[in-house]
DNA sequence: CGGGGCCTTGAACGTCGTCAAGCGATGTGG
DNA sequence: CCACATCGCTTGACGACGTTCAAGGCCCCG
């Protein structure tokens, strides 16, 4: 089902099972996008959300000067912009980072289940919410902690998430990134993100190379990396 | 009644008159804070979400390493904490920066709404959903700003936002935080902070002093701060 | 009068950014 | 098949933005 996914990390509340058929019989249609693609454009008008499937894709914004500032990760079972329902328009624009497969929910759709369960409806709300909670530890990252450690603390985080749904293990795991990615995302220059990663390969933290994470200590790196995943309100 | 602010605030989308009167039914009692009180100790369960009717509210975060990131400035109007119904913890805490009103509603009241009107489900999860587009504007402010740009566009956020609920006027409006406070949100220290802000003034673009600010050239400080207002959603 | 917030300023330091060059891998067209 | 461009990564040198440490002033309040 497409919304298995979004359902093994999003249990709370529990659903009953014509609630789980609901949503995703709500699903109009699946598309793909290629690598590198950008899938929403910020400001314009949107008439349906976007639950990711396979691949990832990253939330971000250009400033007037030329820097990039990544918002947000996305990582199979996301349901990307479902905040799109009620704003009817981003303040920020969507892209692919690699090959990447969605399930389409029309507006009206969501809609119609929200009048159907209150139940449902908490739970899809609550999930736009966990990506706040996740923008707020990123405010913190980018503005109390340091580079390194901003590092540090976004592998924590993205081990977690991909952990859950089955796409690390061994302490390893695939995040296609470039380090000009990293440093948009932690709000550093490419160069400098590169030092802070030598510096943890050199730490025996974690290393990063072609697109890949490998942990190499993982209670050294969470203490180094004052990561505690509460945010992410994995209950 | 206590909802007006909120309502005023918040027109989209445009509710019956019969779901105003529902949430103003809603509310269980008002509660008053002192200054400097904290109003919700992070990770403890909540049961009631508290709509903020007079004074200021910071939301944030405390680091192991004694610094602190202020997440969110609230005003008049904002239903500060409602993301507590979703989520029933939050992973940050809340504090009053003023002596502070408030009005009361239970998670029971809002599941009923949300029973009830789906149009008044979407305006209450819409309010969240602003409050997490700010959220990654801090984002950006704080990841790809300079110093100075910082605390101007934290000026002119905070100038908008206010005079939408009449509490600014001729380009002045009270911002009752300390040069602590504002580099906590900005994710300076205040020795830093202290020198931009002369340099804000002597710039002739904003004054800030004994928690009041004066706009001294808003399209000069709009320019200079990277301002849009998109993100707020003001529609 | 003394103490404590809050603000202000100076001086020295360091983290991080900028500029620049070079490397290896990949891909493409002559 | 090789020349060449491109992309991502790496490293060095230098400079700047912001921090740290320190001291002093102002004002309110006990």
């Amino acid at each position: 089902m497409y919304t298995d996914l979004f359902l093994t990390t999003h249990r709370t509340p529990a659903l009953a099972p014509e609630d789980v058929a609901a949503l995703e019989a709500a699903v109009a249609r699946t598309a793909t996008f290629a690598a590198r693609q950008i899938m929403v454009r910020q400001q314009v008008p949107l008439t349906q959300c976007t639950l990711l499937l396979e691949g990832f894709v990253e939330r971000y914004r250009d400033t007037p000067e030329g820097r990039r500032q990544i918002l947000a990760l996305h990582v199979p079972g996301d349901f990307v912009d479902l905040h799109s329902y009620p704003l009817k328009r981003l303040e920020h624009s969507v892209a692919a980072l690699t090959e990447v497969k969605v399930a389409l929910f029309p507006h009206p759709a969501i809609r119609a289940l929200t009048a159907q369960s209150p139940t449902l409806t908490e739970l899809l709300w609550r999930s736009t919410l966990i990506d706040a909670a996740i923008n707020r530890e990123w405010i913190v990252s980018v503005g109390a902690r340091s580079a390194v450690v901003r590092l540090a603390h976004l592998f924590c985080e993205m081990y977690v998430r991909l952990n859950r749904i089955g796409m690390a293990d061994q302490h390893r795991f695939a995040l296609p990134l470039t380090q000009v990615d990293l440093s948009d995302a932690t709000g550093l220059t490419a160069v400098h993100a590169n030092r802070m990663l030598r510096e943890l390969r050199e730490k025996g933290l974690v290393a990063f190379r072609h697109g890949e994470v490998e942990i190499l200590d993982w209670d050294g790196l969470r203490s180094f990396a004052d990561f505690d995943p509460g945010y992410l309100f994995l209950d």
